[in-house]
RNA sequence: GGAACGGUGGCAGAGCGGACAAAUGCACCCGCCUUGAAAGCGGGAGGGCCAAAAGCCCCGGGGGUUCGAAUCCCUUCCGUUCCGCCA
């Protein structure tokens, strides 16, 4: 959520900093408010006086029934309920503006960083970085789409998976279960040096998906069990980020770091028919996930150091990559600077995004109400957060399977994966 | 799911209709004392709205009674214990 303050004093640059996102609607919503936010003001003075009147008053009365000064007692009271009539129709104004502005300002997308590129959509990305590991040329056995591959080889069996549950869910058996899980386990192994592994719930409230801006714009994206008013996570940033929502974290905590594995749920609502074939798009996946809760001059630093360690990962699985850099008519309401990493999958022919690594300024800290305080100093400040997919399963998955195919259609899998692999180094037809 | 009890500042814990932003203890910060530390003594210190003074709000959340609510009533959520059920 946007600081309202900022409204009040440089509205001019809040209009400019979001009009590099080329959406015309949402300069409507910042006048819409303004607007309420002048009012309110105007408002909760007006009423604040009142209040003031009606202690001033409350005191006295004590006090003369005190001095068994009754009449006088009466004749205060009556004075009291008259002013309290009239604060609270003020009140219930008051109210139900305030409620319309966070509507507003929930809706409100974030400042883009002064530094993210300009651009209108993901065509505008500038790459960052790579290829790297890309070869020259890539031999016909590597141009097999990994559904074919996987269901040669017995690792993927999506029409099974369509009968349980519908389409859009994927499953994998045998080796390609367990390489599922060995890259999870990969992915925490790799980075339990800086973050704690967290094992969050899946099923989260209305609030917790609120905070970090899947709602109440992209509610149809979620799976919601309306018994219960609970909502599926649709990556572990949700339930991470809001960890300590609405606490007052010490400054010697921070920066804090955490890292969870977990199911990730997608409705996919406005993606029927896209990729439906093999690993690429699913209802349910895993992936594993860092984020840091930081002070705003330490977030910088942590976005590239986020950004490092899942580039470390893909780079360590020895897959062709690429970072590219989101520009400002591409990203996450959320986001105030993000990173793409994307891997190269022959048998698809495509580049794949595996990993987005972010920055949300004080966005989502500022709708969990996640605040720190500075030893010493009085009063609290708002909280950072980033976030940053270590890696994503099952598009990683994809990438080995076609850029690790063997000319006899086993696929070798990477070393590093080996530990947990019960002894396989590569996966052969049966 | 049923019953009982409880939710107050960083923590512990008093207050149960008026001078309460809230005793006290611990923890914390500053000073004195000391060669240094501990102890002792003196002082300071909650969060939020507002440009700020003033003022207002905050004792789990919401609603009500009252001139006035941390305190009374209703409701809801959370916790603990017991019972029931169950991976």
């Amino acid at each position: 959520m946007i600081d309202v303050r900022l409204l009040r004093t440089d509205l001019d640059g809040v209009r400019a900093a979001l009009s590099r996102r080329g959406k015309p609607d949402v300069l409507g919503q910042l006048d819409d408010a303004v607007a309420l936010d002048t009012r309110l003001r105007e408002i909760t003075s007006e009423r604040d006086a009142l209040r003031a009147e009606v202690n001033d008053i409350s005191k006295q009365v004590g006090q003369l029934r005190r001095n068994q000064q009754m009449a006088e007692a009466e004749e205060m009271m009556g004075r009291s309920r008259a002013i309290g009539d009239r604060e609270k129709i003020l009140q219930e104004e008051a109210e139900s503006l305030e409620e319309k502005l966070r509507q507003v300002l929930l809706r409100i997308p974030n400042l883009p960083h002064p530094d993210a590129p300009h651009g209108k959509s993901d065509a505008d990305n500038p790459v960052l970085k790579g290829p790297i590991n890309m070869p020259a040329t890539f031999a016909e056995h590597q141009r097999v789409p990994h559904w074919e591959t996987a269901v040669a080889l017995g690792i993927l069996d999506n029409e099974r998976a369509t009968k349980i549950s519908g389409s859009m869910f994927t499953m994998q058996r045998g080796l390609g279960a367990t390489l599922s899980r060995a890259l999870c386990q990969y992915a925490l192994d790799r980075n339990a040096d800086a973050f704690e592994e967290i094992r969050p719930p899946s099923l989260v409230t209305t609030a917790t998906l609120t905070a970090t801006g899947q709602l109440p714009k992209f509610a149809d994206d979620a799976y919601a069990i309306e018994r219960d008013d609970l909502w599926a996570i649709p990556t572990a940033e949700v339930p991470l980020t809001s960890l300590y929502a609405s606490e007052v974290v010490e400054d010697t905590e921070l920066p804090a770091r955490f890292m969870a594995y977990s199911s990730c749920y997608r409705r996919e609502a406005g993606s029927a028919g896209r990729d439906t074939r093999g690993m690429l798009r699913a209802h349910e996946f895993d992936k594993v996930e860092i984020l840091a809760l930081a002070m705003p001059e330490q977030a910088e630093a942590l976005l590239i150091e986020l950004r490092d360690r899942a580039e470390a990962l893909i780079a360590g699985l020895g897959l062709p990559y690429r970072i590219i850099e989101i520009c400002t008519g591409d990203m996450g309401g959320s986001h105030h600077r993000s990173y793409d990493l994307e891997v190269y999958a022959p048998g698809c022919d495509s580049w794949l995004e595996v990993s987005s690594v972010s920055w949300f300024s004080d966005y989502q800290a500022r709708r969990a109400d996640i605040r720190f305080k500075r030893t010493g100093q009085k009063g609290t400040e708002i909280a950072h957060t980033l976030n940053g997919s270590a890696l994503a399963v099952p598009r990683v998955w994809a990438a080995i399977c076609e850029n690790f195919r063997q000319p006899d259609g086993s696929v070798a899998l990477p070393e590093v994966l080996w530990p947990y692999m019960r002894g396989a180094t590569s996966i052969s037809p049966k």
